[in-house]
DNA sequence: CTAGTAGCCTGCCTGC
DNA sequence: TGCAGGCAGGCTACTA
């Protein structure tokens, strides 16, 4: 499951991989994944354009577009740009960069075509995952639902103890259920807040208000390490996503609650508990993140 | 405004 | 052997 480590791992890949070529075709084959507009002008938006840089917000993936000087359109000023393919990955959505002629996958959706045979391949099994392209001179925040109402990046200078200390403020919601929440935070999913909230020593059901100042703190503290670590294992400290090259990573590190029920914490050996909160699964150990 | 939940979807696993 | 049901979870839409 791609998170923000996953993505930005996948956005230096793409940077490396696909930047200043020119894309020759979209061929979509599973309509539901163009997200916008049309199928025909995702197609027709894409065709002869080049990725000038790919940026990451959250858990989206932005490519800044120009237009290919191969292709037939006269060059005007008003026209070096070509809008933004947006990309989420959601659960299963995997991109790969293909250099040679590969078979298709039963679950590849859309095949973006560049020169000289590569390709930008989009397999998703579970077909969750969605792409758009933002017409030139358009927002990619009114374009893309959810984008425009991210909250702060965690490693970012906003991100600080004090603007998570202001976010549980008067919040009687459970502290993972707002981990959870990207308008609150941009970028973190189920496992990186289970770790979070362990390396914290927070209990996930403790309403965000309950927090002291120093709990606040160290579950800041907690977030930046788990993000910041996972950043340079590059993504594949606890998920087997690949990367762009189709390499699945280094599998360098271990998850200390994620999935890990019943068996002893890494830190004190009493069993990891797991139990269901808003319907999704949640691990930690009673112990090291007492209620 | 906030917060909780159904639903989307496929493959894997368990149990009858 | 076959099949139903549970589970995995990011996000939106809906409800209270």
């Amino acid at each position: 499951v791609p998170e923000l480590p996953e993505v930005e791992t996948v956005r230096l890949g793409l940077n490396k991989a696909t930047c200043g070529i020119s894309m020759m075709e979209a061929e979509v084959l599973l309509a539901r994944t163009v997200a916008y507009p049309s199928v025909e002008q995702f197609q027709q938006g894409l065709q002869g354009t080049m990725v000038t840089t790919w940026m990451r917000r959250g858990k989206y993936l932005l490519a800044q577009l120009g237009r290919s000087p191969h292709k037939s359109h006269p060059p005007s000023k008003s026209d070096h740009t070509a809008g933004w393919l947006g990309v989420h990955l959601r659960m299963t959505g995997q991109l790969l960069w293909l250099t040679n002629a590969e078979p298709l996958s039963k679950h590849t959706r859309v095949r973006l075509r560049f020169e000289d045979g590569q390709e930008l391949r989009f397999n998703d099994q579970r077909t969750f995952g969605q792409m758009w392209w933002v017409p030139p001179n358009q927002d990619p925040a009114e374009i893309i639902s959810g984008l425009g109402r991210l909250g702060p990046e965690p490693l970012s200078a906003e991100f600080s103890p004090a603007y998570l200390g202001k976010v549980c403020e008067n919040r009687d919601r459970p502290i993972k259920t707002a981990l959870l929440d990207q308008t609150l935070i941009a970028g973190l999913g189920n496992i990186y807040v289970d770790e979070s909230l362990f390396f914290g020593g927070i209990h996930p059901t403790r309403p965000c208000r309950s927090l002291t100042l120093t709990e606040v703190k160290s579950l800041h503290s907690g977030i930046q390490t788990v993000i910041q670590k996972a950043l340079t294992e590059g993504g594949t400290t606890f998920s087997d996503f690949r990367q762009v090259t189709g390499t699945n990573g280094n599998y360098g590190g271990v998850a200390w609650v994620y999935r890990r029920g019943g068996e002893p914490c890494r830190n004190c050996q009493q069993p990891i508990q797991k139990m269901r909160m808003a319907g999704r699964s949640c691990h930690f150990c009673p112990v090291c993140q007492p209620l």
